[in-house]
DNA sequence: ACTAAAGTACGAAGAATTTCGTTGACAATA
DNA sequence: TATTGTCAACGAAATTCTTCGTACTTTAGT
């Protein structure tokens, strides 16, 4: 049986799983609060935005409590290794090296993470022989 | 004056960039042909949306020919800055790091790319001591 | 002048995304 | 039991993205 593979997150979506990710299963109404901080959305539009996410399969949506408790499906590290490798062909014809650069570029790296970075290189081209 | 900033390309705005930036300044023939040898997109179809894309400010247009000849407004490297950015904030809450640990993890980086990484790597470390 | 070819412009339609109002179900409580 | 509050469900609207058919314009060749 082929792999259910899920579509990609669109922005709004993501914002929501970025919640799930960081509070473990959330209510809506969960969800929705910890947006209102940055965001100034409708409960409901949440509410509708998780539901179509429950059908799309991005989301787990437990139904046994009458607040339904919603649960990310993918680990952030898979969705996130999906966007970079969606990323990666659509906008770099497959060079990791430039997209990395930029990635550096950004200046959001702290000397920690870059030496961090560093290490894993190591490994990578030992690894790699 | 503010500073008319181009929204973000979509993903068939930027298959049309990428030829434009490969090609150099191009007729919407031109587009289409090189992007009809993997996609199969009619002629028209490639014709509008050059042209929503002139409206949007995503390409220049040059309208002395009757062939009108479009150029992407922005180099490759500033679009993909854009691209790279919008994703860390989006999908990586602004962690470098593990975006990089993902683009190096799809194995499409070569031995060759990865030193020139390792190099710019230690240039960083200098200059942000 | 007529016609064919190659363009652009325009409109429209369908799909996906995002938003929100309204309704109805359910539970707690007065 | 009646009221109030919380929630999911549903429908619908606005917007954007994507696609394509049709009409108009211009140039070149007959």
């Amino acid at each position: 049986m082929a792999r259910q593979n899920t579509p990609r997150p669109t922005d709004a979506e993501l914002e929501i799983l970025s919640v799930l990710w960081e509070r473990g299963p959330s209510t809506v109404r969960e969800v929705h609060e910890s947006l209102s901080g940055t965001k100034d959305t409708g409960y409901t539009t949440v509410l509708k935005l998780m539901q179509i996410m429950s059908e799309k399969g991005l989301v787990r949506r437990d139904e046994r409590e009458r607040a339904h408790v919603y649960e990310a499906r993918l680990p952030q590290e898979q969705t996130q290794r999906q966007l970079v490798g969606d990323l990666l062909d659509k906008a770099f014809q497959g060079s990791a090296m430039k997209l990395v650069m930029h990635a550096l570029a950004t200046n959001k790296a702290s000397a920690k993470e870059l030496s961090e970075i560093r290490r894993v290189l190591d490994e990578f081209e030992r690894g790699a022989k």
